[in-house]
DNA sequence: CGTGGCCTTGATAAAGTTCAAGAGCCGTGG
DNA sequence: CCACGGCTCTTGAACTTTATCAAGGCCACG
């Protein structure tokens, strides 16, 4: 069973013992997706939740004229779908993959079983529920708060958080998602790309940036500069 | 002991024995503000959370130029402050009472103690992380995909589902505090509350506003209508 | 009865979206 | 191997929404 391989490498099952994996082995399901692929809509009735395993998946927001809106994007690891689980039963937002990719589904009646009898399971889901609480408030911020340069330049910062200038982003994204995820359109990113690099504080690539002046970007995320 | 009382008719300790309460009630310490005061502030370290008994708090980001938009406004028997608690140990936005208010503060060590050995306590707590996470998904959905008369209406039509035409709400807030919320400023709200009136969707009053044209709201809120 | 806070209204300005067109890149298939 | 079609990205110009700045009105509370 490499199943139970998979799902030790998984943050959310950390500190859990070898049986404890087991169960939770038994009742996975695998799942594979292509690029592209919907996992889930808002509104669908929430069955369970999923475990990426590789690949990528967005979860997002629609308008009715088509703008999304990107609330996160999950790596290799990360749970998704978990809300509809513990409360509302449906999903809050849509869910589609990035490339292709693999999942682990848990039907929810079988899960709210186990994480009843396992505490360890039920911090460690209670950490990954308020860090993403953490990220969405930030996200309302953004939004809120911060101009379009701003929500670039912050979002920049965060990803580039344990390297060394001249620090090299891939950014693994196109720049049209990494639009929806700034909650802007292609267009204004890309200008506003252009012109921080006029201002020699990035240099932007077609799939990755490099940053070139750290305390000018963190300046522009604090709002106390502005781009001309 | 009245406390336990109290917290017997918090929703978040629903389902637990009169045990468990008693335990509850012997970790909980009792706290009072008055009105305008603050509970903690963003990036404080988060020793414990909060459940409010009686007054209005509300949990907001501040701008650096200001601007403030409220995440929450919580009325009693509702828990704030706990997404430190279990992930990231410092607030990630502050807390500011809305009228005097008593709130009981739960110390973070003791709370998770009592949290691991009582499988229905955890279901509580996983249940409001995850409705607190639709609500900030709603918010981003709003700031983002909607514009000011929309993101109104859909609160208007909110906080009116359980009632019939002509349904006068109660804000419960100054309008001020309200476009705070909305992810915007006093002058454009009371513009858009104006144009609501000439379209007869609304009837505003200074504290209160009356449903006139529920499909109206909906269709704003949907984006298949636009305010003249 | 005066003062401060909240709300409203108007004029102006800024940021971002929309619309439109063109350039670069890539995979497919002739 | 090259050409085509589709996709993403870029750039420009007009337009829309919202914020900003400024002033005046209303009400409550001291």
């Amino acid at each position: 069973m490499e199943i139970i391989k998979k799902i030790a490498s998984v943050p959310l099952f950390e500190d859990l013992s070898k049986k404890q994996l087991a169960d939770i082995a038994a009742i996975a399901v695998g799942q594979k997706y292509k690029r592209g692929q919907l996992v889930f809509s808002e509104g669908d009735e929430g069955s369970g939740f999923y475990v990426l395993i590789s690949g990528g998946v967005k979860i997002f927001k629609l308008s009715p004229e088509g703008k999304e809106q990107i609330l996160h994007i999950m790596g290799p690891g990360e749970p998704f779908g978990e809300a509809a689980v513990f409360a509302g039963e449906h999903f809050p937002a849509s869910a589609r993959t990035l490339s292709e990719s693999k999942v682990l589904f848990f039907p929810r009646r079988s899960f709210v079983d186990l994480i009843t009898n396992n505490p360890a399971l039920s911090l460690n889901m209670l950490a990954f529920l308020s860090r993403r609480l953490r990220v969405l408030a930030n996200l309302v911020e953004s939004l809120s708060l911060k101009e379009v340069p701003g929500r670039l330049a912050a979002y920049l910062l965060y990803y580039s958080k344990h390297k060394n200038d001249p620090a090299i982003l891939e950014l693994g994204i196109s720049k049209t998602q990494l639009a929806a995820l700034l909650g802007t359109i292609p267009e204004t990113l890309s200008r506003i790309l252009s012109r921080m690099g006029k201002e020699k504080l990035i240099k932007a690539g077609l799939r990755h940036i490099q940053i070139l002046d750290r305390q000018g970007l963190l300046e522009l995320s604090e709002g106390s500069r502005r781009l001309t």
